[in-house]
DNA sequence: TCCTTTGTTGAATGATTGTTCAACTGGTGA
DNA sequence: TCACCAGTTGAACAATCATTCAACAAAGGA
């Protein structure tokens, strides 16, 4: 549940629509939901992470491809594939000394799409 | 156009499938375009700010009315509703002494609406 | 004109974050 | 068993970012 408007003494100003306020509050969703979408937006919002996440819809690879194809360290991919698996934006297969990253479901294309056509407008 | 493989000397490992790194390097888009994509996700990557949008799309609001709202500072609205302007994800209108700001179209919505989809399942 | 209020702006500060380096794990083949 | 390579991890550092504060602009009412 969202916290009452009350709760807010920290504002430097009144309200101006006080109605409006109060219908749009209670729409709000709780203040973890927003902290979650932030957390998942975030990891769009690196050149190196978004060009990661583009690169693996077009195929599944291994570490030192991907640091081959970025100009990146194994490390740095490896930090950032981590971030991402733990947002369930990546999936991983282990073969032999090799681990190959693919996306987890089609939600991050979709998303990258959505970008995209906003920036292309 | 995307730059050749052969331009980064930093990485530290070899490619282990070049033919898949190579295909996959054609279908990658400039750098810049990138840098655009995440500049444009990294302003949902903040719970503020997306709070900040979710509440727009219920109904414009004054800066009062936003600071209120969340329980922040006018010149914290103010200052992210700048970014979001830049990024032509919100508008605005002035009427006397107040400034309304409402979403500047439907990408935002449904960014919203695909993150939230992602983090419910 | 003066005062009040809404809103914007720039500088400063504390917090967050991406990358690097070095050390380490685990699987492979000799 | 040993050496080698792929991948992971934690600490450290530089860069980026969100908020606050103070000053300012812009509009309305007295």
């Amino acid at each position: 549940m969202a916290e009452d408007i009350t709760m807010h003494p920290e504002c430097d100003c009144d309200m101006i629509h006080e109605d409006v306020v109060r219908r749009v509050q209670g729409k709000l969703l709780d203040k973890d939901t927003y902290i979650e979408l932030a957390t998942l937006f975030k990891l769009f919002g690196d050149a190196t992470r978004v060009q990661l996440l583009h690169a693996l819809e077009q195929h599944e690879m291994c570490v030192c491809d991907l640091a081959a194809l970025l100009g990146v360290t194994k490390s740095a991919i490896s930090h950032q594939l981590k971030s991402l698996r733990i947002a369930r934006l990546v999936k991983y297969r282990r073969d032999g000394q090799n681990v190959y990253y693919s996306l987890a479901d089609d939600h991050v294309q979709r998303i990258l799409d959505l970008g995209y056509d906003h920036i292309s407008e």
